[in-house]
RNA sequence: GCGCCCGUAGCUCAGUUGGAUAGAGCAUCGGCCUUCUAAGCCGAGGGUCGCAGGUUCGAAUCCUGCCGGGCGCGCCA
């Protein structure tokens, strides 16, 4: 609705900017749409006058009273006036905009005609349990597909799951070389322990074991060897090591309500040689070649184009750089597989794969999976996977050059368009505060001079996803038990989960993608100031005002809204009426921050809008009653204001994947 | 060496189409629970926006250079 608004106010102005001064959409500036820092000085303000004072040679407020003196009535709003040196503001009509903002939505249903958006997140290595740093990436991963799907996009959500490579490798030498057990052994390890766990321990073990004797590496290539080829004991353990550790990655995502629609299985890309048809591709296309010479003999390699070598004047020709994509044993890189995948979703490489169903999700919606099994090929039930008009990979910024590589790839093949519809979703990495780092029993002297610690599955330090979630629920369980000690076990335990899953999804979200965290296990704890829990507060609030205006006064919601066509607009006019407009405005502006976080992947605008708005809120609260309110027209009016911020914090937070509780 | 990211209050961070007085949380100090849940609200103190130039009517925001920090640049993934 308020983009709606904006959009007809900048056509308008261009209407008068070519009626006033013959500017045309080539010499028109664009029009800018800002909020004025109080609701006071108005609620939508055009800086256009600044703009063209210098083309125009007049001063901006003259130019700011010519097209405010032009502009004629616009709908929807009902003052137009130019401030202080030339701002053109614009106070909307407050009755009118409530009442529309809570009448049934006559918006399009059905999606967008765009094609189908394929984004990747997660893709943790089946090998040991989740961490933080895996929670940042599903955390900003939903919540993209999350916000793509409000704005009509349809979008398909893939989980890359790597079981053939070394990290699996390295805990299948755990199990058999380090601590010679049977495949029995290990099933029955999986069956009585936290298996995820327990590999954590584990693979940090070989990694000490490696170290102690490099010899022992040898073991781990035979291991990736063998995962690779598949049919043999290793890859058979492999693969129940990887099936069991990815259902617990599941549980723990699912526990933040984060869900997929497909698990690409790296085996299966192997198994039905994507990567020989890709090759042939890259080939054919020159994007390869064999290296005959230098250390890179017996290679098949790929010129990395990272603007140096062509703009080097002086004959710098000598460093160009080469990527390895095939090594001289005849095996492939990571990079080279990665590239089959890309051009997998995007349609362009010729082959799929077979499918089946993995598993149905509490959401409801169900989960597959990639196989490689000849019955999985021609299945009439499964949907239509990959074929995407845009891919979105997140996956954080210490794969910007392999990124980079894929796009350049692409390109390189001749699709161009892909490569620009092929986005990387960096964000910076979760490290560890020097305080949690010690208390986890790291030593940070070594490290005392960095400004952080970072986690390393390798040598098993870091913050278990789990543990993390374990701790904030049982916080979560003794507030909630102490606030309402009549409710019993289940629900207790039913909302703490909601408030833990709040706490750990806004913390992932609030930072902007750019910035490290290091993550403080007592800031992540708190319940207190901007954090998921405070914003869940707010909602609850909201609906309990609305609860109690049902059960004492007798209005519902839909006498909330029946009532507001005979309301006078008079007590949303007064200085106190501007408060309650405040907050009306505020909420309106959730469409066009999820527009903005989608087109600048800047998901912290839509944790921070949530918070201000949760805040606007709670200052209202506390100085306006509602329940209480003795004027109905008054009462009424504030009711529909609270009614419409509940409707569109609790969207928010379903954006972010936070449920909002009963009470709490 | 090259590339990317970061530098704003004591700490952690917003300020992503250049605009009105640079904001918030935490921490500190002072207030507010017989009235819709105090996981809250109100108030106070706290800033050379890393430094230096430049562009602009206007710069935390754009450009250039420098300083400090982080991460990449493998026949690992």
């Amino acid at each position: 609705m308020i983009l709606d608004l904006h959009d007809r106010l900048r056509e308008r102005i261009h209407t008068v900017l070519s009626n006033l001064y013959g500017l045309g959409p080539d010499t028109s500036p664009p029009i800018v749409i800002q909020y004025p820092p109080n609701r006071l000085l108005g609620d939508l303000a055009v800086t256009v006058a600044f703009e063209l004072a210098r083309t125009l040679r007049k001063a901006p407020r003259v130019i700011a009273q010519e097209i405010v003196d032009a502009l004629g009535p616009i709908d929807g709003v009902a003052t137009t006036e130019v401030a202080s040196n030339g701002y053109v503001n614009l106070h909307l009509a407050r009755a009118d905009f409530l009442r529309a903002a809570l009448s049934p939505s006559t918006e399009l249903s059905g999606e967008s005609d765009t094609g189908k958006i394929i984004v990747e997140h997660t893709a943790i290595n089946p090998n040991k349990a989740a961490h933080i740093g895996h929670l940042r990436n599903a955390s900003l991963g939903d919540t993209l597909v999350r916000l793509l799907r409000f704005r009509r996009q349809s979008v398909e959500v893939q989980n890359y799951i790597d079981d053939t490579g070394v990290q699996v490798a390295d805990v299948v030498v755990g199990f058999r070389q380090l601590e010679s057990r049977s495949p029995e052994d290990i099933r029955r390890l999986a069956d009585d322990t936290r298996f995820d766990y327990y590999c954590w321990d584990l693979y940090a073990q070989v990694t000490r074991w490696y170290e102690a004797d490099p010899a022992r590496l040898q073991h781990r290539k035979t291991t990736l060897h063998d995962l690779e080829q598949g049919d043999n004991p290793s890859s058979a353990i492999a693969r129940f090591i990887a099936g069991r550790i990815v259902r617990s990655h599941l549980a723990t995502m699912d526990r933040l309500n984060v869900d997929y629609d497909l698990l690409s299985w790296e085996g299966d890309i192997l198994r039905l040689d994507f990567w020989t048809t890709a090759f042939e591709i890259l080939k054919q296309a020159g994007a390869v070649f064999l290296k005959d010479d230098g250390p890179q003999a017996g290679c098949w390699v790929m010129e990395i184009d990272d603007g140096q070598s062509e703009t080097d004047a002086n004959g710098g020709q000598d460093d160009v750089r080469l990527k390895v994509i095939v090594r001289s044993d005849g095996t492939v890189t990571y990079v080279g597989k990665d590239i089959a995948y890309q051009l997998w979703k995007f349609g362009l490489l010729g082959k799929d794969f077979g499918f089946q169903p993995f598993a149905t999700q509490r959401s409801g919606r169900a989960l597959w999976s990639t196989t490689a099994d000849a019955d999985g090929q021609d299945r009439s039930d499964a949907p239509s996977f990959g074929l995407a008009a845009a891919v979105y990979n997140v996956i954080d910024t210490r794969q910007s050059y392999l990124q980079q590589l894929l796009k350049q790839a692409l390109t390189e093949l001749g699709h161009s368009g892909e490569a620009d519809r092929s986005v990387h979703f960096s964000y910076e990495m979760v490290a560890l505060s020097h305080t949690t780092a010690e208390a986890l029993g790291y030593n940070t002297g070594e490290a005392g001079d960095r400004p952080f610690v970072e986690v390393s599955g390798r040598k098993g330090l870091g913050v278990k996803a789990d543990d993390l979630l374990d701790r904030l629920t049982d916080a979560a369980t003794k507030e909630v038990a102490a606030r309402n000690p009549e409710f019993d076990t289940a629900e207790t335990n039913r909302i703490a989960t909601m408030i833990a899953a709040a706490a750990v999804r806004y913390f992932m979200i609030k930072y902007s993608r750019g910035k490290v965290i290091a993550f403080d296990m007592d800031e992540a704890l708190s319940f207190e100031g901007e954090s998921g829990p405070y914003l869940q507060y707010a909602a609850v609030r909201a609906a309990n005002i609305l609860h109690k205006l049902d059960t004492k006064i007798g209005i519902d919601e839909l006498g909330i809204v029946d009532a507001l066509p005979s309301l006078a607009p008079e007590p949303l006019n007064d200085p106190d009426g501007t408060d309650l407009w405040a907050l009306v405005l505020e909420a309106s502006r959730l469409d066009e921050v999820a527009e903005q976080a989608i087109r600048t992947l800047e998901l912290s605008a839509l944790a921070k809008y949530s918070f201000g708005l949760a805040q606007t809120f709670n200052a209202f609260y506390h100085r306006y009653p509602v329940v209480n309110e003795i004027d109905p027209e008054v009462r009424a009016w504030r009711a529909a204001g609270v009614a419409y911020f509940r409707t569109q914090l609790t969207h928010a937070l379903s954006l972010m994947g936070c449920d909002v509780p009963p009470r709490m």
